[in-house]
DNA sequence: GTATCTGCAAATTTTTTGCCAGTAG
DNA sequence: CTACTGGCAAAAAATTTGCAGATAC
């Protein structure tokens, strides 16, 4: 299992930006990887309170924000006012439904070529990372869809 | 100048989604096309007032969600808390500065095969439309953020 | 003439903050 | 020990909503 091997990469991690290892965010993270869904803080709270129940969801919050920082995971937006939070680092893509607003991970990333004809007509801005989402209808939305289209 | 051709565009795509031409709905949009910045519902709100001094608020997100519905508009949100409006609707993308925030405009789309390639790997999913960002710094904060790095 | 829209202010939702006690290192 | 954290509740920020009068068609 991957529980001890997790636990330590966040030690590290924090430990390199020289914040303190807790309970707290250690529930934070863990429930933040074990899922390929991509919940939003309140979510994350929901769920952590199952490890951890006396948690607080302004708790959640900051250790998401810490999590962020160190590079451990992600914040992802989208138009219904709400953040949501990835705990996947590695290269990979987004699909969103437009009907249930579900998140699935698409596996890969752009060709190198391809990145390298988008910075240079970013013309003088020096690229750190990109994001690719695509938008539309997921398989159990999608045949509702077309008949209301 | 473009801007009868703008109104008439606006009427016009508010007729097929059954919505009233209005005042209000034409300035938001005159001010959305008129700027290649990518406003707030605040900023736009700010910029209206000068074309139509009593417009509230409320009625800035009202238009700004219609013209969004209407497909003349995109709505883009960030990690900031807040969205952001494009009035651009051809196929581009964005790049959004760390540093300073700004969201700049990249010319092109991806070219078709690359699409399909993910839209292959999204599986069974329906696939409308994309979004394309790239992040980095832009040429007048760049300097800095690499002395600091 | 009538359904839709606007403006206002109040309500909701999401996220952040201040403060004191608790805990990691 | 001492500085960094967590929990709580209150605050702040962003967006939405209900309603009465105004307006497009």
């Amino acid at each position: 299992m991957q529980t001890e091997t997790t636990e330590v990469l966040l030690r590290h991690a924090l430990e390199e930006s020289g914040q303190r290892f807790t309970e707290q965010r250690a529930a934070v993270y863990r429930t933040l990887v074990a899922t390929d869904q991509h919940p939003t803080a309140d979510e994350v709270f929901l769920a952590v309170r199952h490890d951890l129940p006396g948690i607080s969801l302004a708790t959640v919050y900051k250790s998401l924000e810490t999590l962020v920082g160190c590079g451990l995971a992600v914040k992802l937006t989208y138009g219904d006012g709400s953040a949501r939070y990835d705990g996947r680092t590695d290269p990979h893509h987004h699909a969103r439904c437009l009907a249930c607003g579900r998140v699935t991970d698409i596996e890969g990333s752009l060709p190198g070529p391809q990145l390298d004809m988008l910075r240079e007509r970013a013309d003088g801005f020096l690229v750190t990372g990109y994001r690719l989402e695509l938008s539309g209808y997921c398989p159990s939305c999608a045949p509702r869809a077309s008949v209301s289209a």
